[in-house]
DNA sequence: GTTGAGTAGTTCAGATTTGAAATACCCGTG
DNA sequence: CACGGGTATTTCAAATCTGAACTACTCAAC
């Protein structure tokens, strides 16, 4: 017979498991990802995600808080990040109107292009190394599982 | 109708999706998590990964080399971080008799105690961030998209 | 045993990240 | 409009990471 506690202990070691293929996975493949970017297209992660999340903006541009929030850098990091970008002409720092204190990224038509060329690189590289070995049922469950985590964490 | 190429193509999009929600909430995840680590033990998320290896490895000692591959770490990066834990007096660097190139890095005592100290912390923070949100069904699916990954990517 | 290709770890310089100030500005209240 | 607490971003020093040499050793072939 399998009592409550020995099903919910069963269940904790399964969570605990899942955890360290989890965990420890990732910081294989981002290693290996990064490894690959970098190497193939001038791109690194971190500018690839910074351009990315520009892109997808109206506009293509974006105040500086923001886009450290959707990346998940902290202010310091930021900044540094986007003197980089913007030394590369891939970004233009440009002071905000509406609020003297703050700036937005933008996106040059150069960050444009370079993003361009990076994307389809990327886009392989994640489909060989992950995608292409999930089921439908299982991507569907990744979305499950971390959209919420992600407003959860955000929030 | 829906033709199997826009089966196909419904199916990138959610992986595409997939991939999004799953690398951003990890960069949020592991960014916090390392913060509430570090700030209430005195271990980062490196030194506690380090330190959980050994533990966990017959002896409680591993080669350089085994340890590196085990949390992904570039070799100089690696002896940087056993530097620093060999001064804290948390692992000793001995000699390995059998291959006069290498070491092996063993837990000490004030290192299995660190430890133990830091792991119920870990596994709260783990627990409320992640795997308290999660059904048994998902951390079954998480343990099996990730735990043939694993092998993927370490061979 | 000498040579030579390969492996384990270290070292070093340069790049990046962190965390804690510092600066400039916003906004509500008196 | 002056004050003061809060926000956006930068700055700076110290910590950490990266990548490319470099050293010391192994192992197999000659």
């Amino acid at each position: 017979m399998t009592t409550t506690a020995e099903r919910s202990l069963a269940s904790n070691v399964t969570k605990a498991e899942a955890w360290r293929a989890y965990f420890e996975t990732t910081a294989l493949l981002t290693t290996q990802l990064e490894k690959l970017m970098k190497a193939e297209s001038g791109l690194d992660f971190g500018d690839f995600n910074l351009l990315l999340v520009l892109s997808e903006t109206p506009g293509q541009r974006l105040r500086l808080g923001e886009l450290a929030k959707a990346v998940a850098f902290g202010p310091g990091r930021l900044t540094y990040r986007i003197d980089q970008l913007v030394r590369r002409g891939l970004v233009e720092r440009r002071p905000c109107p509406e609020d003297r204190r703050g700036f937005e990224a933008v996106l040059t038509p150069e960050g444009h292009r370079a993003l361009r060329r990076a994307r389809p690189l990327h886009a392989r590289h994640v489909n060989d190394l992950l995608l292409d070995h999930l089921t439908d049922e299982q991507a569907q469950m990744l979305l499950e599982v971390f959209g919420p985590l992600r407003s959860r964490l955000t929030s």
